[in-house]
DNA sequence: CATGAATGAGTTTTCATTCAT
DNA sequence: AATGAATGAAAACTCATTCAT
């Protein structure tokens, strides 16, 4: 079977964002799979590569959504609130994943560097453009840390029950107060 | 001498810091310390309760202080500035504390719930008197959202170096941005 | 395909030879060969039945040359000469096969015992037959001693490019030193 | 206890030279030694380092008693002699450590290059030495490869109950012998 | 014959914790 | 209080072998 390396992607991500990585051994992953930890070893040459993988397709992933709503929508304001919009679906849909880029972000940022792909670059690259435009009235790496802090939380706070709503609509609310306050807000 | 049991919960929560909870062994403490292994339970019974005294006393530090300038601050305006300020302030001076903190927050956060005295939970109520009182144009929660996130990305950003600026300059931008962001911002 | 069980041997020997049995997985061989493990126990029952095959078969073969040589030549000076003008020529030209068959000694020789025609027996009793007819000028055990180590070292240092020369001129001055010296020396 | 470390090396030793590297577990060792598999690792960082240690431990030993025996010794013919029954009486008095040096060099040859003071360089000098001389008769590498190979069949020999006598004699007859050989014997 | 997935026992290594001194 | 040695359980990883297809 070829689903088995997806599989155990699968559930190592899901113990990886529920228990954390270095919690997570082999065994907790081939008894989730189904398996015997020596099986893991013929589709993985370590718990590293998985990890790895992991973070190289989900980062990739959220890189992609981002990308392509940024390259094709037209109006600045449709843009900025596709993106916001857009990766809140993505940690929505992707909970584990997104509890997984960012506890690897945390603890082994240094890695993250072997990476290409990092979506808050292309995040940065659009506040930064739109500073260049006279759009933005903050500093892009301020407006950064608002909106990424913002959308981490935002996350966050759904996933855990306290901020309580439809998806869409805390994804729209979003998108819409962070564009008020970076944008239409007086100047800093 | 006393202060042995000091330097090692120092030792500990650069350690924790730096590389995370998991992958610091005792051995790791008691060679920062310039101690053998066998001492540090001299101190401490276990290294979880390190862990637990580290984040006890760092959390019950932020919430003193937050609580501090909440009580000791009359102008609704100012009160916000300064929890903000204070905050950061906290943040910039204790780097480790205040990674740790967020790591142990997003790896165990079941164990918190241990604890009396979280930070979040106070700044949640100021922005619930807000609201109460009018002053807030937002759904406290989203607003907690907005607020705890950036002010974790700040710290982060500043620390990585992508922010750039005096600390106070920074935390009294934050301050006043988050104000017109939550505050004087149409209503959401 | 019949081929594949010598492919296999080949593989074998020459991995086993490279990097010596234990350090040699049944993986290396299947790869080498070009197909996948469990092929390989289409053709053999274990890992062992590969050594031992190698082991017997070039053991035999190196004493089926041998004994060939000392049975058919007539001059005691000459059978000398061939026999190990012959071991020699074996050795540059099954250089894994001889190495393997020294491995093999060093670290299973309790297991040698299971074999029949080792090839040092007939050199010992080739020696005994010189000392009987009152050729040899040494106990035929040391005389062994200093011919099989010497063939050993002489074939080693070739292998590893300290003595130069052609072969054949390396295995004739080989061949006469060691009549030299076993033979013609004044008496121990 | 400061000998725990001295006795992990012993043990290792002993049981490397009768199963081999590979064949000898960290376990076997710590059982032989009467403490836990994990009491090794807090004397050696793996098995691997025992594996170095003991190599660099021995081949130096080896090569210590050469050179002191080379350099002490006035006669060409004295110094030859004593430098064999030097390197016998070690062998003799150190059959594993011999045994485990063989092995080494056969079956990881590459690492002996990180190592210093090899004994047979030390004698490939000092027949080359000869050989400027006007002493030695032969091409000292191809001398190298008698006098080495014999020195190792004949401790081999003795160790396998082949050779009898006692070691002082077997010694010097060796020694006499291989210097008859390579010294007195006609020009090559 | 061959594949490819899996097993299961074993190997090396790690590490929180204990304990005699 | 502190050391240094050791334990024991568990982690990561290896590998000969089996087996359904």
């Amino acid at each position: 079977m070829t689903g088995t390396r997806e599989t155990i992607l699968d559930e190592a991500l899901r113990l990886f964002a529920q228990k954390g990585i270095r919690e997570t051994t082999v065994r907790d992953i081939a008894k989730a799979v189904g398996i015997t930890e020596g099986a893991i070893y013929r589709h993985f040459d370590s718990k590293d590569q998985i990890v790895h993988e992991l973070f190289g397709r989900y980062s990739s992933m959220l890189y992609e959504t981002l990308d392509r709503v940024i390259k094709n929508t037209a109006s600045d304001r449709e843009r900025f609130s596709k993106v916001v919009r857009s990766f809140l679906e993505f940690a929505f849909k992707n909970p584990d994943a997104f509890k997984f880029l960012n506890i690897f972000h945390y603890l082994r940022g240094k890695e993250v560097r072997r990476f290409k792909r990092i979506p808050v670059l292309l995040i940065r690259e659009l506040l930064s453009d739109m500073r260049a435009k006279g759009i933005l009235n903050q500093d892009p790496d301020f407006a950064l840390a608002v909106m990424i802090g913002t959308l981490e939380r935002v996350f966050l706070y759904k996933t855990m029950g306290i901020l309580r709503g439809r998806r869409e609509e805390i994804a729209s609310l979003t998108a819409d107060n962070l564009w008020r306050f970076l944008v239409e807000c007086g100047k800093s």
